[in-house]
DNA sequence: GTCATGGGCAACCTCCTGGTTGCCTATGGA
DNA sequence: TCCATAGGCAACCAGGAGGTTGCCCATGAC
């Protein structure tokens, strides 16, 4: 099992890759489930397919994108699953949130 | 009501502003509901009190914390709104990718 | 009043990020 | 076979992010 530490570092990762409207954007493509080749990405962003290419190397390192090739395009799609953990995480906070403000109101009502 | 160019780049500020381990540390720290001070917050974190001012300014441009000044002092606290917005954001993507699988595999099973 | 403490502001530095361009390789189709 | 298309790699650049230091102001304690 990874240390806090380290999951949390991780968890930064993951919320760093996804703080990039661009990335957001290339995320929405791919939640349809069918793999897109790169070009296929680079169409509609205004950027360079470099620059497109740069932007799916950060979220594949943080796992939530990932590639085949196939023949001479390289397909990429979508692994929600640190999404899911980003999104659990996000719903921990924010119950320990309510969870505090609940005893704390309880404590000013005794 | 924002315009979804609009939402799509506070969404990603949002979660830019997540993405740096010393800032999750500092939400940790404010989950308990208590309104911390900078120097208090700036306790256990191997950086400079300026340091941690700017990540909490960072912070409070997202809207994830707000500031309230006792005194000389200023007390910081966590507003979860953000943070539950760009939870139900990620659940929202990893359900259209659960439905969006479940269309091919029918597709594929016909 | 005096002093320690909490904090703001500004300058500065370094390194990473987002982006470009140029060029090269490989693959698939005519 | 030849050419257009999909990508990879490397160099380069500007600007922003994270951090420090130094100095100043305000407030609370004594």
């Amino acid at each position: 099992m990874p240390s806090a530490a380290a999951a949390l570092r991780t968890r930064a990762s993951v919320f760093a890759a996804l703080g990039d409207e661009t990335r957001l954007g290339l995320l929405a493509k791919l939640t349809n489930g069918e793999p897109l080749s790169i070009a296929r990405l680079t169409e509609g962003t205004k950027l360079t397919r470099q620059a497109v290419t740069k932007h799916l190397r950060v979220l594949e390192d943080v796992g939530v994108v990932y590639s085949i090739k196939a023949g001479r395009e390289s397909r990429f799609a979508l692994d929600p699953r640190p999404i899911v953990n980003a999104q659990a995480y996000l719903l921990h906070v924010s119950r320990q949130w309510d969870d505090a403000l609940a005893r704390l109101k309880a404590l000013v009502e005794r």
